[in-house]
DNA sequence: GGATCCGTTGTAGCT
DNA sequence: AAGCTACAACGGATC
């Protein structure tokens, strides 16, 4: 009879949780030890890693994990922090008369497999009382080992490759259904292990008090099911035609922190939310000939990120700017301190840009295009930085941060990557009405929100304060140059400039 | 094998 | 309002 340590990485959820339905279920384990390991930056509070609202974002998830493992399975989370394999030692010492198995969902980025190959050499070969059993797709859609290992396999560079890819595993795909499976409560002897210390949890709730407020988004569970009700499953028309979003600012006057897309990506990427259910919530929605067609539609947007998590796992140094199969070298030269650092703070002189950052700092959110335009902005835009240092920044700050996500993106957006962003599309820092980020009031406010030196500052010149009259930027009680810094780069000149070294860089690799 | 088309979401100016 | 075109021009897929 085995002990079975249920290790929560990604799927900080009990719904449609493979590994946590199995140890409930089978008859091989004897009791269920839930595991959720912090890294250290929990203990001291420090936002080096993760900016303030994604530790806090996590923090909830926890917190929501427990309760709920607690109120429907009967279960105790046990929280920890630090270096996983010490603790897991630590642990089997509670259990040496016992069995232990490992019980995970497999993780496909690159640490986690560093580190659970680690594990698995360290504990599980050199231990015989110790095994491990993972479970290949709870994280994804695919299952990402066997895609990439079948016979044939190409990393995909477009929405073409993917549906390729879809169509083979699951036959007219738009129209199909996949199984998920909610755990039972397990028998009461599996539920209460009381041997183990009394875990961080208890001493967490004084860290929380720590930790900074919520703004819009609240981590956990409970958010993440209540939020695909709101925006999936009583909405139909907002999911069968799903498009392109055409503002980067909130479709709801009633609450301006509500943003125009589902607003789930934070509880897809900490595993909130099951990303099997959220397609199922979609499919049920499906209206013939009203559904709009990947990639502009929602099931589109999921099979990207199948995309990137694939690319992730099958190319070499997917993070790196370097020896990246799926990263042209561009000399982006060294980087230029004062500009990334105007960049991270909202301090550009672009107000659309520094409304952008400003509200990720404190929200730690930012809306599709807001990312689009300000990672192209560091990057071949305006201000010519190499995208990693854009990523880290964004790494840190998003409380929807996913490794292999992150990095896709700003591949694509700084235009090193293979797939589909001819360099020479750049976003407008300052749109007019004619743009795809602007409508044009909308945007308007959402500046006037965020770079409150500008609330009063009249539409006309909101995007561009710096060309407004004396009269006026006095009149607004908001001097460029004083109260809000001149543009940091001349826009027209720094893209034209930017294009010519895409250009250099480019003829030079050839 | 050269030409042509296409790529998740550009912009500006015209009708 | 929405659709067209020029802008300057990429890599990869397809024919």
């Amino acid at each position: 009879m085995t002990v079975a340590i249920v290790w929560f990485r990604k799927s900080l959820r009990v719904h449609d949780n493979q590994a946590l339905s199995w140890a409930c279920s089978s008859d091989e384990i004897k009791s269920i030890l839930p595991v959720y390991i912090f890294g250290e930056e929990i203990r001291e509070g420090s936002t080096e890693k993760m900016g303030e609202q994604r530790l806090r974002f996590q923090y909830e998830c926890v917190e929501n994990l427990h309760y709920n493992l607690n109120s429907k399975l009967g279960l105790k989370l046990h929280v920890f922090s630090g270096d996983p394999l010490p603790i897991f030692e630590s642990i089997s010492e509670h259990f040496f008369e016992q069995d232990v198995c490992l019980v995970t969902e497999y993780c496909s980025d690159i640490s986690s497999r560093i580190q659970m190959d680690l594990i698995e050499n360290k504990l599980i070969t050199d231990d015989s009382k110790w095994s491990s059993k993972s479970f290949p797709a709870g994280h994804t859609i695919l299952d990402i080992e066997e895609i990439i290992n079948s016979p044939g396999y190409k990393p995909p560079n477009s929405m073409k490759d993917m549906i390729r890819i879809f169509t083979e595993e699951f036959g007219d795909f738009e129209n199909t259904l996949f199984s998920t499976n909610d755990p039972t409560p397990p028998l009461v002897e599996k539920q209460n292990i009381p041997l183990i210390e009394s875990p961080l949890l208890t001493s967490l709730s004084q860290i929380k008090s720590c930790l900074v407020t919520p703004t819009h988004f609240i981590g956990g569970e409970s958010q993440a099911l209540d939020r695909l009700e709101m925006k999936v499953t009583s909405q139909p028309d907002f999911v069968n035609k799903f498009n392109k979003p055409k503002s980067i600012s909130t479709n709801s006057v009633a609450n301006t922190s509500e943003p125009s897309t589902t607003g789930l990506s934070p509880y897809i990427s900490t595993g909130c939310l099951s990303i099997r259910r959220l397609w199922n919530a979609c499919i049920k929605q499906h209206q013939p000939n009203e559904m709009t067609k990947p990639p502009v539609s929602i099931l589109g947007q999921l099979m990207f990120r199948e995309m990137f998590y694939l690319l992730s796992r099958s190319v070499a140094n997917w993070d790196r700017d370097s020896d990246n199969s799926h990263c042209i070298e561009i000399d982006w030269g060294e980087v230029d301190d004062s500009h990334l650092s105007a960049w991270e703070l909202g301090q550009t002189g672009f107000p659309l840009i520094d409304a952008m950052m400003r509200q990720l700092d404190s929200t730690g959110w930012m809306h599709h295009l807001g990312r689009h335009a300000t990672s192209c902005f560091l990057t071949r835009g305006q201000l010519w930085q190499n995208w990693t240092h854009g990523r880290d920044i964004f790494e840190r700050k998003l409380i929807d941060s996913d490794w292999a996500i992150n990095n896709g993106n700003w591949l694509w957006l700084s235009g090193t990557a293979p797939f589909s962003m001819p360099y020479y599309r750049i976003y407008n820092p300052c749109p007019d009405s004619k743009s795809s980020l602007n409508v044009e009031t909308e945007n308007a406010d959402f500046i006037r929100h965020w770079v409150p030196e500008l609330s009063s500052f009249p539409s006309k010149y909101i995007f561009e304060p710096h060309l407004a009259p004396q009269s006026i930027q006095e009149s607004a009680g908001c001097l460029v140059g004083i109260d809000y810094p001149n543009p940091i780069v001349d826009r027209n000149e720094s893209r034209k400039k930017n294009l010519d070294l895409f250009k250099e860089s480019l003829a030079k690799l050839r």
